[in-house]
RNA sequence: GCGCCCAUCGUCUAGCGGUCCAGGACAUCGCCCUUUCACGGCGGAAACACGGGUUCGAUUCCCGUUGGGCGCGCCA
């Protein structure tokens, strides 16, 4: 029995885009490719900009990718576990009051900057006497707390990236816990992953500073022994070299999903985009989780280009079985004896899925037939053989009226294609002939809308 | 500004000193197949950012330049 969890932990501050489902889909395919746990865990200790109902829709859309968690957990729920993480720090001496305002920190940042210094918090606080603290006290300023580096560097071996290491004296001690006495995300977040025993730390790049401070929080709330792994990928920028954050709705998960870009492709293009995995259409998230390699992610930034996404929705199509859509299809109705040979049919020709309602409409409902040669298709009509039909009545019936008229080619075939379907271009006919059935082709052929 | 990371066809990438006049995939172009579209098959065009080193020999190692990314919040 493997112990391996990972956990996805976005701030329900926003939609899932393209970006956030990659982090989900790794530490997802991760978990499963190696029989671990899937935690989804809300970030919502912002109250000020989480709202339930991203929450939800998150969760929504996470499920329509296939990614199923195993809990879903609220950081705003384990308060009481937060509060002990602090008062740990605090007797261990590790986190320390601070009464600058916002706006003095921020003049701090422009001076060292402006000398060309990074801006690091000077650890003013730490040098007020008791006295200084009761006086600020007293004059009614509150204190937010920050944690105490350790001015070392941090180590650690990246499941993507190999060795990293970051000095931690170029860092400021990180504010833990803001002046009304809430968390910030990083003390929720190591406390967290403690609890419930995180072993892989799957993320973006856009954490690797922040893991030093982890690492250094790890150890100092006494998880210095079972430190989980880290692995940091890359980012997606947009084809125009925008970052994909959470303004960029174009990308977002419900978008694509209105779009009818196929969930599949969406999660073969977020995973492998990137890597030196080629991009492919995938039947399951399970050949991608066979797939797939943390190792094989690339540290520079990868450009995702929404028009390939089409592309690979429609050839991902193109490639499902039957059972893979029985549902889908039966959700518009796609039922019966016909329902697999139709989607066989027409599967090679569909860009989006909802193409095959159209499709549907041809073999079962009554469609307008175009015209083309009146007399030739009264013709085609009366050499209909009798039913019952199979797959090979396409052929007989062309080959018999192509010996009766002498037609051939684009002459023969076109006017019946427009006949039968009302479309220029589509599925073999040898394949749809049979599901529209005689009947029907018949009163087509005549003119008639059936 | 400071720190860290990165730099190969249009795009995603393989390459870990000679096997590379650089390989694959997608896109693109041409041909074939086909009544049409799509699929499929075959073929073409297309890249080592720049400058110094090191070396008998650099895409591959080192330094610099340029370019890009990330971080530097009482956001997550």
């Amino acid at each position: 029995m493997s112990s391996l969890i990972v956990r996805f932990a976005p701030s329900p501050t926003g939609h899932v885009h393209i970006g956030n489902a990659r982090t989900a889909l790794l530490n997802y395919l991760f978990a499963k490719k190696h029989r671990g746990l899937f935690i989804l865990r809300f970030d919502d200790t912002d109250a000020e900009r989480s709202k339930e109902a991203f929450v939800q829709a998150i969760e929504a859309d996470l499920n329509w990718l296939g990614v199923k968690p195993d809990a879903v957990l609220r950081q705003s729920q384990r308060l009481a576990l937060h509060s002990a993480a602090a008062h740990r720090l605090q007797e261990a001496g590790r986190l320390y009051p601070c009464y600058e305002t916002p706006e003095e920190l921020e003049r701090k940042r422009k001076r060292l900057q402006a000398r060309g210094l990074p801006p690091v918090y000077d650890r003013a606080a730490l040098a007020l006497t008791a006295s200084e603290r009761a006086r600020l006290e007293a004059s009614g300023r509150k204190p937010h707390w920050r944690f105490k580096l350790d001015h070392r560097i941090v180590r650690w071996n990246d499941l993507v990236r190999g060795e990293c290491h970051i000095n931690c004296a170029s860092l400021s001690d990180p504010v833990l816990v803001r002046e009304d006495g809430t968390y910030l995300y990083t003390l929720p977040s190591v406390a967290d992953d403690i609890d419930q025993k995180v072993s892989h730390i799957i993320r973006g790049e856009d954490h690797v500073t922040n893991t030093a401070v982890q690492i250094e929080l790890f150890e100092a709330l006494g998880a210095g022994q079972r430190l989980p792994a880290f692995g940091h990928h890359n980012l997606l920028f947009s084809a125009t070299g925008e970052g994909l954050s959470k303004r960029s709705g174009a990308l977002s998960i419900g978008s694509l999903r209105e779009e009818g870009i196929e969930p599949l492709a969406v999660a073969a293009a977020a995973v492998l985009t990137g890597s030196s995995a080629t991009v492919h259409p995938v039947v399951s998230l399970c050949e991608l989780k066979a797939n797939f390699d943390l190792g094989e992610i690339s540290r520079t930034q990868a450009r995702f280009d929404p028009a390939e996404l089409a592309t690979l929705s429609a050839r991902t199509l193109h490639g499902l079985s039957f059972e893979a859509v029985r549902e889908r299809l039966a959700a518009h109705d796609i039922t019966g004896r016909k329902a697999e040979p139709f989607w066989l049919a027409v599967r090679g020709n569909l860009s989006t899925f909802l193409d095959a309602v159209g499709w549907w409409r041809v073999v079962e409902a009554a469609i307008e037939p175009r015209i083309e040669e009146a007399e030739f298709l009264a013709q085609a009509r009366d050499k209909l053989p009798e039913e019952p039909w199979d797959e090979g009545i396409w052929a007989r019936w062309t080959k018999a009226l192509k010996e009766a008229t002498g037609r051939k080619g684009r002459a023969l075939f076109h006017p019946l294609r427009l006949a039968l379907t009302g479309r220029e271009d589509g599925p073999e006919l040898a394949a749809l002939l049979p599901l529209i059935g005689r009947a029907r082709a018949a009163a087509r052929l005549s003119g008639h809308a059936a």
